[in-house]
DNA sequence: CTATGCGCTCTCAAAAAGAGACCAGCACTA
DNA sequence: TAGTGCTGGTCTCTTTTTGAGAGCGCATAG
């Protein structure tokens, strides 16, 4: 798109943002790596389930019992999707009625440690954010 | 905190988990402050334009420039929620077509610190997720 | 008097998420 | 032998979220 010009203003304003598109200048930001990586681990229940993870290994009905407002469509996909990416082991024991127990890998503890720090960061200040929906909502 | 019965091993199996749950003993996740945070900032684009504007402020119309494959109704509705949680400040110019600026609080910039620390482990490891991913649909 | 830029808002279609029924297999119970 | 429960799912249906794009009020440019 504007890929020509670049005085070094401009070249400043989007070093940050480039890492997020991971220096594939003419990719757009559906394209981006960064993003796409992003994308599974923000899932609505991605997190969640790691940090229970990080724990421990779970199986799959002791994780529905723990998250209880998960339906089980969900926790079956996300614990999918989090098996394709890298971040869970899936192991099947054959069990009486087969259990599966899910386990994080090297590659999903290793996504824990900056995920993590976000969710403290969000124990930390959830009561700043509240303060300020408070105040928005009552101005507006 | 959940005060009830809990020998150690069960009490350590939750005590992050519970940090998720910032230790609202009887509420469920769909509550959870925490995950209400999160959700904040896990949304698709909200990662995104944060990193933006931690580099400076920016307007409308230059984050819609910015960030090509975003529509205006995510855009807008993005920043509205930004600035709801108390991380995006938004100040109206009274220019000739009045301009917004956007711009990041200080919570804004507090919580920028580890969501870029997450950005950058996605950097540095989003080639390895690609392969887990290879690997995992070549056998699939 | 059209044309364009600005910052939205509205409508409608598509995609994702949630609720819950259903399933096959095995064990235990009556 | 039928009934019940537990396992880890899948299938279908409804609701919510997201995306694409038209429209809008205002103002300046040509």
């Amino acid at each position: 798109m504007q890929g020509t010009s670049m005085d070094s203003k401009i070249v400043n304003l989007k070093s940050k943002i480039e890492i997020y598109k991971a220096m594939t200048p003419g990719a757009n930001f559906g394209d981006c790596p960064v993003r796409d990586v992003m994308q599974g681990i923000n899932g609505k229940w991605s997190p969640l389930l790691v940090i229970a993870l990080a724990e421990k290994p779970y199986r799959f009905g002791e994780l529905r019992r723990l998250v209880p407002d998960i339906s089980q469509r969900m926790l079956t996909q996300t614990l999918h999707e989090l098996q394709r990416d890298g971040y869970v082991h899936r192991e099947v024991f054959p069990t009486k009625p087969p259990s599966v127990e899910y386990s994080l890998t090297d590659l999903g503890r290793s996504m824990f440690v900056p995920l993590y720090q976000l969710v403290q960061w969000a124990e930390l200040h959830h009561g700043m954010v509240r303060e300020a929906r408070a105040v928005f909502d009552a101005q507006a």
